[in-house]
Formats: C-alpha cells, sequence, structure tokens
DNA sequence: ACCTGAACACCGTTCAAGT
DNA sequence: ACCTGAACACCGTTCAAGT
C-alpha cells in the first residue's frame, strides 16, 4: 500500500508542526516523539521522514514557530513610557508567556542539539528581533553610536530574565520568591547601575 | 541465573552513579540510559530497578554529586576582597566550571522532571549551599536584620548567571560575545545600582 | 513520486523464575 | 534476598516494495 497525496508536501509540514505544537503544549519534550507526530495527521513515520531529515529538524522548527509566538505577542506591547517602564512591560509580557505556555517556553531552550549540529540561522534571526524589542526600550540610555554596548545590555538583560524564569519556573529556586518580584530587582537595580555608569566593554 | 553479590547494595549504588557520572560527563543526557548505566557496571538492568527507583531517581542523585562538586570549587574561593570583587570571583568559578564541565553542568537544568514529580529536599538544600556563597560575598552591602533581601538579591544574581551562561553555552546568543564579559556587566551595573539604591521587596 | 510496512537497533520498566 | 532473562510497549531511523 501506498500513494495517497490527500495533501501536498508543504501541507504535511504544516500539519505536522500543528501537531507537535500541541501535543508539546500538553506534554512538553517527553511526549514529543516522531510516531506520535505521524500517527496524530494519519500518516506512518516514515512520510514524516520525507517532509523533515529528523526529529531534531521538526523541534527545531517548532521552535521557531513558538519564538514567532512570543515575539507577536510582546511586539504589541507599547514602548513608550521611558528605559524602566518598557522594560518592565517586556519583562511582565514575557513572564506571562512563560506562565501561559510553560511547556512550549521550556521546549525553547530544554532542547539540546547534539555535538555537531548548530542551530539555524532563522532561529538565530528570530532571537534577534526579541533582542530588538529590548534594544528599543533602552533606547534613550545609549547615545548615538553606542549601538554595540545597547545590545550588549540587551543581552544581559535578556538573558538574566530567562535564567529567572528558568529557574523559577522549574522550581529550583526554593519558591516562596515570586518570579515578577526577582525580574522588578533586576531590571530595577540594572538600570540604575546603567545611569550611574555607562558600560564599558562593547561587543 | 541469578544471585552474585559481588557488590554490596551501596557498592553497586555508588559503581553505577560513578558510570552515570562517566557518561553525562562525556555524550549529556542524551546517552545516559539505564541499560548502558548497567552494562558499564557488568549487572543486568532489573538489578539497577533495585537500588533506583526510576532513571529519573538516578539521575536526580547524579544531580546531586554535580551541585557538590561544583560547591566543592567554588567554596576554596577567597571571599575577602569586598563585594564586587567577591562576587566576580564567584562568577569567575561558575563559568571555569560550566566550561570545564559543560554536559555534567548542562545536565543540572536540562533534566526536567515528569508532571507530578517534585525534585528532592536534599538538592535544594545543595542549591540553598550555593546561594549562602552568594550572600557571603553580598553580606557587607546589607545591615543586620536584612537577611531576607540579601538571599533575594542572591537568588536574582545565581539565576542571572545561571540564564548568561545557559544561553551563551547553547550558543543562543549570536556569540563574538564572551559570557565573561556579559557576566562583568551584569555584576558591575547590579551592583552600582545595589549601591545607590536599596532593596524594597524582601521574600 | 509518494507512502507504507516491516525491519533494525535501541529504549524504560516489570517480573517470574532461578540460585 | 538478590539477580537474570525475557517480555511488553514503546522509541528513531531506514528502505524495499507497492501504487
Amino acid at each position: 500500500m501506498a500513494r495517497r497525496k490527500d495533501h501536498t508536501r508543504e501541507e504535511l509540514h504544516g500539519m505536522a508542526l500543528a501537531a507537535a505544537w500541541r501535543i508539546a503544549e500538553a506534554e512538553g519534550l517527553r511526549g514529543l516523539t516522531a510516531r506520535r507526530v505521524a500517527r496524530e495527521i494519519g500518516y506512518t513515520v516514515g512520510t514524516l521522514y520525507n517532509v523533515f531529515t529528523d526529529l531534531d529538524d521538526l523541534v527545531v522548527q517548532l521552535i521557531g514557530r513558538i519564538f514567532d509566538a512570543l515575539y507577536e505577542e510582546l511586539k504589541e506591547l507599547p514602548l513608550d513610557g521611558g528605559p524602566e517602564a518598557d522594560l518592565r512591560s517586556l519583562a511582565k509580557g514575557y513572564i506571562r508567556f512563560t506562565g501561559r505556555q510553560p511547556k512550549l517556553w521550556g521546549l525553547l531552550f530544554e532542547h539540546q542539539l547534539p555535538e555537531g549540529k548548530e542551530p539555524p540561522e532563522e532561529n538565530e534571526a528570530k532571537i534577534h528581533l526579541l533582542l530588538r524589542l529590548m534594544e528599543r526600550a533602552l533606547g534613550p540610555l545609549f547615545s548615538l553610536g553606542k549601538e554595540a554596548e545597547r545590545l550588549h545590555v540587551a543581552r544581559v538583560l535578556w538573558a538574566s530574565l530567562h535564567g529567572i524564569c528558568s529557574l523559577g519556573s522549574a522550581g529550583k529556586l526554593t519558591a516562596g520568591e515570586t518570579i515578577t518580584t526577582m525580574v522588578e530587582t533586576l531590571v530595577t537595580h540594572f538600570l540604575v547601575g546603567l545611569r550611574d555608569e555607562p558600560v564599558k566593554q562593547p561587543a
């Protein structure tokens, strides 16, 4: 038995990623298997390997879509209240996303490509878009010609925000302490320090 | 065939964790399987389930040992150069550990327990020990009676440090930028901010 | 050209049966 | 009491064979 052609290659691609999204949303990386995705779209595993080179390939593309969703949400936030308010707003939006989609957000960082493989250029670009939001919020704090420093600071804040949400959501911080409070502290003190002592090191 | 009793239960426990350490050190979570550990210690898989309830149980105990190793290393650092120098020293030690044992360090945060399960009290205590080092470094910045605030700040710094190393080591930060530089920025600005604007929110 | 079914080499976990 | 061997229900990945 073979040949169905019920769907084009592109349709299969989309169906598989949509199924993967649903599975990961509900069960995280642990439940996301090639056979499960195939079953859910009504095809055989083999077919999946016609559209994706790997399960890793599928996951990496799913990660791309998750970054898209995060960006779509954060880019709607108005950035016009000054650096501190804007950064707080972005951080709050980020935290909200991690709370609403913990499994999908976890996937963003939980998934590790095997030794040799690197994440595709495409996903790096999506991360860059998110960093650009932070840069926009930081804008007024940097004079013209200091773009490298601004990007550097955006990265530090982005990574710190990630770290707090990451440890917080995994319950690895002996809670009681809310993630929000910790991020407040980060933003407040970091920005005060930034105002009083400009960045020395560029990228 | 059965019954060998070549080793006591405790010996088996130790051998299994040592084997798991070696495997994870070389191949990360992906290579760490129950069958592999069993093979490496010369026993059958079934035997492993006599000593550990689960593969997750084994991994969680391995994680405990990795936290121990990190603590053993950081606790040797002299903390007597003032908050900024001491924090830099701790951060540098942490970064060195992530560089020397990237796979083991990655395991600390990559491993996710399934839905219901929580990490054991024991591991939380080990994290607390590490936080205490940060607290010691921060010491002079907080007056007596401000222990809650100090712990809060220690957690924020710890999580931020983790975030930077995490994204940096996964190459998710469009490198060129060194992890060390980013941590420098974090420590410097955060501490300046802390000096100029004391923490409001306790835990 | 596209898809299936079966195969291969693995998994985690359990447990009757042996010593 | 401790350990094995085999079993069960899964994996990722490949590929000859069918339409």
